[in-house]
DNA sequence: ACTCGGTCCTGAAGGC
DNA sequence: TGCCTTCAGGACCGAG
């Protein structure tokens, strides 16, 4: 499923297509994903040029050229396919791989047609995913991103930071890490990894974790995103970047999905486990997460 | 103020 | 083989 590192992924493989380009149809399949889709979502964003994309937390962020920001979330099946609208083929000026024309889907919810050749679709058979049109000045205040957290990779995120946000948390560290409140982007899967490199139980209470091991868990943070980030990002079940081609990063998943498996730690004879946690599967090793 | 569980949705996977 | 059940997940929302 998308997380901060897939979206992105995404983000990345995106920019060279549409960065100034300018969407010369928009076709909206149907009248919303999670929630509604704004009013007039495909007549405010035909015709308009992209100038940004960015991202917040899982949110994609397209800034246009009419004030607009078009919020885009993956939600835990969309993914954002990259294909030619003409018969062109060749893309090599794009820096990306581009499919070859894919057979219409169902699921193929939104479909921008840029000026540029290229044609942008959303598809998200689960429909979890969300799309919203904001104003690009004041975005930050937009319902859905006001009271997100830090994001983990910036300057606002470290362990003094952790520490207040954590103070009196009589949740667990799993739970207080997936509230995007405390720290933006993060998902299940990278939740996992990052305790697991941290060497910290999902079990233990969030208030109760000494100064030094929270600095390493901001940098176990840290360093599990960016490498997720540099493999390309997961590619869980149905998830695929947007080239199309299926990620890689989940063969090195440390412990998520490893139920029963040794211990990836050289150092450590422990087994994998697996438990559900606020109706979550949590996997880790006993042995060295305490 | 915080925490927890329900909810949305579809496809994959497992059981009999 | 085929049908049925279960599970996966993000994040809002309401209940406690």
């Amino acid at each position: 499923m998308p997380e901060l590192p897939e979206v992105e992924t995404v983000r990345r493989g995106l920019e060279p297509v549409m960065t100034g380009a300018r969407m010369i149809l928009a076709e909206v399949r149907r009248p919303d994903l999670r929630w509604p889709f704004p009013d007039r979502m495909a007549e405010r964003l035909t015709g308009r040029r992209v100038e940004r994309l960015r991202r917040r937390a899982k949110y994609l962020l397209v800034d246009l050229d009419s004030g607009e920001t078009l919020l885009v979330h993956l939600g835990m099946s969309g993914r954002m396919l990259v294909s030619r609208d003409d018969d062109a083929g060749d893309s090599q000026d794009l820096g990306v791989y581009v499919h070859p024309h894919g057979a219409a889907d169902r699921h193929d919810h939104v479909v921008l047609h840029l000026d540029n050749g290229c044609r942008v679709t959303f598809n998200d058979p689960r429909r979890f995913g969300a799309m919203d049109l904001l104003p690009t000045v004041g975005e930050a205040d937009h319902k859905l991103l006001a009271a997100i957290g830090p994001e983990p990779l910036g300057n606002g995120f470290h362990s003094a930071y952790l520490a207040e946000a954590l103070a009196g948390r009589g949740s667990t560290i799993k739970a207080a890490l997936l509230d995007q409140k405390i720290v933006a982007g993060l998902g299940n899967i990278y939740v996992c990894e990052a305790l697991y490199r941290a060497g910290i139980s999902p079990k233990r209470k969030a208030g109760r974790i000494g100064r030094d091991r929270l600095e390493s868990l901001t940098t176990a943070i840290r360093d599990t995103l960016s490498d997720a980030i540099a493999a390309g990002g997961s590619s869980l079940r149905d998830y695929r970047q947007a080239d199309g081609e299926l990620g890689y990063f989940q063969h090195a998943f440390r412990v998520y999905d490893r139920e029963g498996k040794p211990c990836a730690r050289e150092t450590c004879s422990g087994t994998v486990a697996r438990f559900v946690q606020s109706g979550r599967s949590s996997f880790y090793c006993p042995q060295c997460q305490r």
